[in-house]
DNA sequence: TTGGCCGCATTGACTGGACAATGCAGACGA
DNA sequence: TCGTCTGCATTGTCCAGTCAATGCGGCCAA
């Protein structure tokens, strides 16, 4: 290994070792040399060797078990799907086989969930067409699957809706937030979603137990009354090695292409 | 700055300037003190200094522009809609606003296109059900917004379908491939969305000229007809600080709720 | 057999130093 | 005036070393 590009030398390790994973010399789950062993093979400082593989930990490719090495990490998605709120079971076969190949199964849920009355943060008040100064409910939750913590959710509600209202308690709804604000007079007929990508904040990396090299999806629902009223702004914090997003659409206007 | 918790320095030196960030004393576009300056503040080493503000690079809040110094990242991000290919214009007074608030108004968008014959990559076999050896064709395009690159977008048909029909031409198709997937009498009624999270490989950093610690999503549509014939795999990747992407969804079915 | 203690391999944190690369600003020359 | 060249501040790469933290496995005693 010389230095016959230009590529710094922790780069050539770097690439050497990430074509052993793509190549699956290295399989998931598998031991990486450690520095000591990469060090002699490439004849370098230890230095050099800790930044190579701090690329591959960067890259969410390696996780780092100390003191027993570095290994190649699995990945083992779970499906999020929006749309189920407003469509609790897919009408295409695709998805129905899509969910049954990603599918929680066998996994134990649960979560843990807070309810407070605070002022809102900004991008909050803005979606709900807040004064500044009014109040909103929010009830924050922590999702887990066997154990581990799998996304973080955070739904706010006006507080001049749902005040008194079964929002406020802080137990599971079993059918769900939705249907009681519907209840209440607001019933939510549209939604409008966002998903922003990111690396996660370090509140958000220890809340989710998230390791070095996990980029997030930060998704905010916005939803909407008939009328156009925001009655609800959920926000959901998704561990990029932990899920995958999915929707199904249809054609909607018949004739019409892009 | 003393170590009285148990966090590393590099740790405490990265958290302060992170809050320095998030209240604003530092603004977008700041330039963050020189490593000779923190290392005077805090009393430690050039490592050290060096890896404090390397975890903000990796957390994409910083960028270095070498020689000048560590920058503050700005964020511009645009909207990307995967239902336009269905429904040309957001119905909803809403997604309207939102739009405008993201658009890419004034800025000059440009592609590149290439087009091949190739062996399908195994995850695009499987969403095409396709015999071992069936070959598709792919348009791989690079999009640009004022010659920066955005997005990579990659579609795949069936070879069997598309074999000297206009889609095997270089060109930008003004009508849209799906139109001529249409006429050849393969029309998508519906489409499967998913949306990986992860960090980007080395190609794609060079292709998207990605700097340390942008995440991008990874989106796979996978367009059926109303038979639910696959006909279409079309993979974007986008970079998490240049898109947000966003959705519309209506109730479906009146009186269902989750 | 079992429980606890300890050595040890391995990674993490940090120092102090050397030299390379790079783009800007200011000096200089035509 | 305008282009060019050079110095320099700043970050990038790399080395050689020290001490700390940690969890596993094996040893030893009850």
């Amino acid at each position: 290994m010389t230095r016959l590009g230009r590529n710094p030398m922790y780069q050539q390790i770097a690439d050497a070792l990430r074509d052993r994973i793509a190549e699956g010399a290295l399989a998931p789950g598998d031991k990486l040399p450690t520095e000591a062993e990469l060090r002699e093979e490439y004849d370098v400082s230890r230095e050099t060797v800790r930044k190579a593989v701090g690329l591959l930990v960067n890259e969410g490719l390696v996780i780092s078990a100390r003191p027993q090495g570095h290994f190649v990490r699995k990945r083992q998605p779970m499906v999020f799907r929006p749309q189920a709120e407003f469509r609790k079971r897919p009408y295409s076969p695709e998805m129905d086989a899509f969910m049954t190949e990603f599918s929680a199964e066998g996994r134990e849920p649960r979560q843990d969930i807070e309810v407070a009355i605070v002022e809102p943060p900004p991008e909050v008040a803005k979606r709900l067409h807040l004064e500044s100064g009014e109040l909103v409910a929010v009830r924050k939750r922590i999702r887990y699957l066997d154990g581990e913590p799998f996304n973080i959710n955070d739904s706010y509600f006006p507080l001049s809706i749902v005040r008194d209202s079964e929002i406020m308690r802080p137990e599971d709804i079993t059918r769900g937030a939705n249907q009681v604000l519907a209840e209440l007079g607001y019933r939510q007929e549209r939604a409008l979603d966002e998903l922003y990508v990111r690396m996660p904040t370090p509140a958000e990396t220890h809340r989710l137990d998230l390791s070095p090299g996990t980029p997030v999806a930060y998704h905010v629902v916005t939803g909407h009354t008939a009328e156009g009223k925001p009655v609800r702004v959920a926000i959901t914090v998704l561990p990029g090695d932990r899920h995958v997003i999915s929707y199904e659409r249809i054609r909607e206007v018949a004739g019409e292409d892009a």
